[in-house]
DNA sequence: TTAAATTCGCTGTATAGACGATTAATCGAC
DNA sequence: GTCGATTAATCGTCTATACAGCGAATTTAA
């Protein structure tokens, strides 16, 4: 039986949605099964019906349940990945999964931005952009390269900044700046010599091509950046809702 | 003075977020504008305030508005592909935008699924798949090879249907089946033979290569596909959100 | 026996109101 | 003038309830 906490500054359906994950993962609800109706649910949780479809809500969202019109809400069948469908940091990610990444600053500066960084930062073409070229190392062997560029005016303190051990969302993050989504580009290159050279390979070989603009929620950018994956050590996967 | 329609089958905060969007789109709300608080809308449309934020929260979600708690509602900056960040088919979307696809299927046929295919589509190996092999052109480019299977027995029929013109999704939906969610795995790799032949390119060079496997709400894979994409004439966009 | 109608359980939509939490602006004391 | 407290506007959470719409099971009728 699971007793709600009334006054601890947690929204009830968070504790809600919570207890049902909790449940899912535990397996005492097992994947196809049927979860209690929501009038149940609002019963034993001794909510209002309202409160438990918004925790319930989510969890459809991130795929652990489905709901059938006149039927019931199931719990989904598991599947890889369900949880990687949102934008998390290359960096956050090889934390979690125990991943041993290094970051070399190859360049910090500030310089005026080229046509294509400028239209994707929304800025005029000359407006002085921040800089930070890394090249980046799993279990000590080069995998990419990013370029990256941030607006000088929003953060014109960027650069003293520990580059190499905070990720920059996390900088941004401290500033108040609330990332919330990236639209990324994706192709596949030959590598050209310089690329080539620092991810110690062959010329020619494929690079997987990367250009990403990232937005606060406002929509505003803040981050434009090319990336250069070794093409046999760098996969991605992504997650697609429809 | 927008009117809502009580009894037209469309529910009222659908018609609320339409006729949001529609402002939006239109202008009549700009970027970074607040736009009238929950209370006033509920007022202008003559509803309760809870129906109102279920129409602004499907535009939150895909990035329209955003919300400053204690402040208001405004809208975003609009950015580039704003609207891209949903799974929709390549068909789908080179219909919209009046790109001239053609697919030409060139193998279809029921094989028993090898291990890879078996593990992504949560079958045993050998178990019968439907296999479609099809070469896709772009103004009559070759662009693009995909080796697709399905579970034979979720779609015996398959076979009989048009699958040059209609788009599996499709096929699928109208047989009652929700795909909801693709996890896609990216690689650039060197053309082999068989596509660099297919994809009238040379061999070696760049190839993006996608490993795509799709599920229906409840969870269940229903598709596994391999795709070989032409380095120099295909870029795949994409859009996360935290 | 089969087909149509009914019932029942459940999710979907919507209401009207209450109070909490956050932010920005205003006002007042020092 | 500056700092702090008050206030107003607004979003965030939650309630209790109502009826509509869907789907499956059951009952009824042909």
């Amino acid at each position: 039986m699971s007793v709600l906490k009334k006054s601890e500054g947690i929204p009830l359906y968070t504790q809600i949605r919570k207890s049902l994950r909790d449940d899912i993962t535990k397996k005492v609800l097992a994947p196809g099964q049927k979860i209690p109706s929501e009038d149940e649910l609002a019963a034993k949780f001794g909510v209002s019906r309202m409160t438990v479809r918004q925790g319930i809500s989510d969890l459809i969202d991130e795929g652990l349940l489905y709901r059938r019109h006149g039927v019931g809400t199931f719990v989904a069948q598991p599947h890889f990945e369900r949880d990687h469908s949102r934008l998390t940091s290359f960096v956050e990610t090889a934390k979690e999964e125990g991943i041993d990444l290094s970051i070399r600053v190859l360049i910090a500066d500030i310089l005026p931005a080229k046509l294509k960084v400028a239209q994707s930062l929304s800025l005029e073409e000359g407006d002085l952009v921040v800089h930070v070229k890394t090249l980046r190392f799993i279990t000590n062997l080069p995998i990419t390269v990013h370029d990256t560029y941030v607006p000088y005016k929003l953060f014109p303190q960027l650069l003293q900044e520990d580059l190499e051990s905070h990720h920059l969302w996390d900088i941004l993050d401290s500033y108040g700046f609330r990332v919330k989504r990236a639209v990324q580009r994706l192709e596949a290159r030959e590598a050209d010599e310089e690329i080539a050279r620092l991810l110690e390979m062959d010329e020619g070989l494929p690079i997987l091509y990367k250009e990403r603009t990232v937005y606060l929620d406002n929509g505003t950018p803040v981050e434009f950046t090319y990336c250069y994956n070794r093409g046999d050590r760098y996969s991605l996967t992504i997650v697609l809702n429809r």
